[in-house]
DNA sequence: ATACACGTTGTTAGT
DNA sequence: TACTAACAACGTGTA
């Protein structure tokens, strides 16, 4: 019987430590294994990447490359310049394969991806190996345990895992690799189309990196920032499995640290050293393995003498998170990424919400501004500069290092949509997709409903305020200075609220506080100038909470027919509280064309113990006159839940 | 049916 | 400094 010639396909597991998928690739006893990579214009093109996530990427395969090619001089990353739909199925001839092994992958994009390619490996007669690898529990498996619904509670996580069994243990790196066999290309390389090029913002040169399927030398190599005509990246976190492990056991050594580590308890405003362990772009790529940090954080906690943090505010409870995401997004698909058209996300009438392709009920990653003052916002939010300096320093970092600390996250995204500019989640979302390195779809999608509190989370009186939190953590405002440096010479009394500051204050600080934020222009004459907060926190605050409210006794999810059809509006156009101000500035605009009003109203969910309070009877005054159905009676008026006790 | 505890990470005013 | 209660009040799961 002929020696199986294996290609192995890397994706989202960029190491060789603890790689459960290239474990089975070598047990097949190979007699030649291709290590390859497919450049996929996917994520080339049509995919939100920064130049930080960029960078880290070149990093860890170049790191990888190098690894491969201590344990077998002959081998090393071969990446291969084409989509992998259209290049599999040629390699598998051209280089005459008998098996591709891969770890599996339950992104929505990936999941489609590879049943294509299973497709096309079973035409060719090519085996398929697929090992689960990148969680600590299979997605798929753990929603099948969780009574086959998406994971949406870290104890629905806890129960679901525990019937699966216990958590494997981390497979040693190989000592040595098999050959790979001739690399001849002797076939036309498929050219993917750069249009749509979602990532044209981030080039100041012409992407050039499907010149050739082995590259310009012909060597296979990992391409280059200049390649791509990328903007060079300006992130300190550099990727690859060296400098991952490194970190690791620098982490390790500190037992005190890894025994006791409590998220909630970590500050948001510690830079020099970062209060978390900045693992989180390596489990990204895959240049860490979950598992491997999960049983070097476990050993270490079992034999601690002292009283140990518990999941799931321990490091390995934010493994635990990290499955709920991915459990959640297995589950749900494309919709998971989006409101409309999601069973598990409640709808709320953000502003800027996004364009729908009716034809898909996919988003379009475009977006509808139905206010311009929204939309304002979100520009002053995204740049850093909307006078409310612990967001701005947050925005800052994030934009310039591709990385923030996870309450830092939670400030600038409830900021962004319940607690501050009431604009969709999915913009925010977005702009972490493009900037973040350690970017990965079911966390960021999951973190933003969280804190958007459409699901995951619903306690939306709950809100951070960009004054009073950061107080908590950096009294002196050092992390403020650091990104803010206009802000340098503020006093601590003024740090968060500079407008505070007497003018003498600020000319002798040299910041005047002045200006909308509209342009990055700080300076005026011999002062620097630092933008004027662009709303009043508290009562804009108060504003969301009282519009989150109304949305909540409404209470439509994302595929509620009222959502998809557009006919929301009506329940909304009344007595609508909050920014979106009633029937004179409608709410959102979700959909294309404006409600009929005929539309049956039998899915309408009101509270069973509903009841109009004073409050409620004062705000609901009818201006428009709409006739309506008997059964809107209630929610016309702002109802709301009776008092316990 | 109803009550109650709980939920990774709020804020403010008190002790 | 470290705790607590009140604030006004969400959904889910369990008893």
């Amino acid at each position: 019987m002929p020696k199986p010639r294996v290609i192995y396909w890397f994706r989202t597991d960029l190491r060789l430590h603890d790689s459960p998928a290239l474990r089975a690739a070598l047990d097949l006893k190979p007699e030649c294994l291709y290590l390859i990579w497919t450049w996929d214009p996917h994520y080339v093109y049509r995919a939100r990447v920064g130049p930080n996530r960029w960078q880290f990427l070149l990093d860890c395969q170049n790191d990888l490359s190098k690894s491969i090619t201590k344990l077998n001089s002959k081998s090393k990353l071969f990446l291969i310049r084409e989509a992998p739909q259209t290049l599999l199925p040629k390699l598998f001839k051209a280089w005459k394969i008998t098996h591709l092994v891969f770890e599996k992958d339950t992104d929505a994009y990936a999941s489609e991806r590879d049943s294509k390619v299973m497709e096309l490996a079973k035409e060719a007669g090519v085996e398929v190996v697929v090992r689960m690898g990148r969680t600590l529990y299979d997605p798929d498996e753990l929603v099948k345990e969780n009574k086959g619904k998406p994971t949406m509670s870290i104890t629905q996580v806890q129960a679901a895992g525990s019937k699966i069994g216990d958590i494997a243990r981390p497979i040693p790196a190989p000592k040595s690799l098999p050959d790979p066999g001739d690399t001849t290309l002797d076939f036309e390389q498929d050219k993917p189309t750069q249009d749509p090029d979602i990532n044209a913002k981030q080039r100041d040169a012409d992407e050039g990196s499907y010149n050739a399927l082995s590259g310009p030398n012909g060597d296979f190599a990992v391409p280059t920032m200049e390649e791509l005509g990328l903007k060079p990246a300006t992130t300190p976190h550099r990727g690859g499995e060296t400098i991952a492990l490194k970190m690791l056991d620098d982490i390790i050594a500190n037992e005190d640290y890894t025994a006791t580590f409590e998220k909630p308890k970590t500050a948001p405003t510690a830079f020099a050293p970062q209060a978390t362990t900045l693992l989180s772009p390596h489990l990204h790529f895959g240049s860490l393995s979950c598992r491997e940090f999960y049983w070097r954080v476990q050993d270490v906690v079992s034999a601690y003498k002292g009283k140990a943090s518990q999941p799931p505010t321990s490091l390995t409870g934010q493994l635990l998170f990290r499955d709920m995401y991915f459990g959640a997004q297995a589950s749900l698909g494309y919709s998971f990424g989006q409101t409309y058209n999601n069973s598990h996300c409640r709808f709320i009438p953000w502003h800027l919400p996004s364009t729908i392709d009716t034809s898909t009920s996919l988003i379009t990653g475009s977006y509808q501004i139905d206010s311009a003052q929204a939309n304002q916002y979100f520009i002053r939010w995204r740049e850093g500069r909307t006078g409310f300096p612990w967001i701005d320093a947050l925005m800052r970092q994030l934009k310039l290092e591709g990385w923030i600390h996870h309450l830092g996250r939670h400030a600038v995204a409830c900021f962004l949509t319940r607690g501050g500019c009431y604009v969709d989640w999915e913009r925010g979302a977005e702009v972490f997709e493009e900037w973040l390195i350690d970017h990965e779809a079911a966390c960021n999608i999951g973190n933003w409903q969280w804190l958007s509190c459409t699901a995951f989370y619903s306690m939306f009186y709950r809100c951070y305020s960009p004054i009073a939190f950061p107080k908590k953590w950096d009294k002196n405002g050092l992390f403020v200075k650091r990104y803010i440096p206009e802000l340098a010479n503020y006093p601590a009394k003024y740090i968060y609220e500079p407008w505070k500051a007497p003018i003498a204050d600020q000319k002798k600080c040299g910041t005047l506080v002045k200006g909308d934020g509209s342009t990055s222009e700080d300076r005026e004459g011999k002062f620097k100038t630092y933008p004027k907060p662009m709303f009043d926190f508290p009562s804009q605050r108060e504003k969301c909470i009282q519009g989150m409210k109304n949305a909540y006794h409404i209470g439509l999810y994302g595929n509620d027919k009222k959502v998809l059809d557009g006919t929301w509006r009506e329940l909304f156009s009344d007595g609508a509280e909050g920014p979106t101000g009633g029937v004179d500035e409608l709410p959102g605009a979700m959909v294309r064309e404006e409600a009929t009003g005929e539309e049956d109203i039998g899915e309408q969910k009101v509270p069973k113990d509903a009841e109009v309070t004073k409050k409620g009877a004062k705000t609901s005054t009818t201006k428009a006159g709409h006739k309506r159905d008997a059964s809107q009676g209630t929610l016309d008026n702002m109802v709301t839940r009776k008092k316990k006790k």
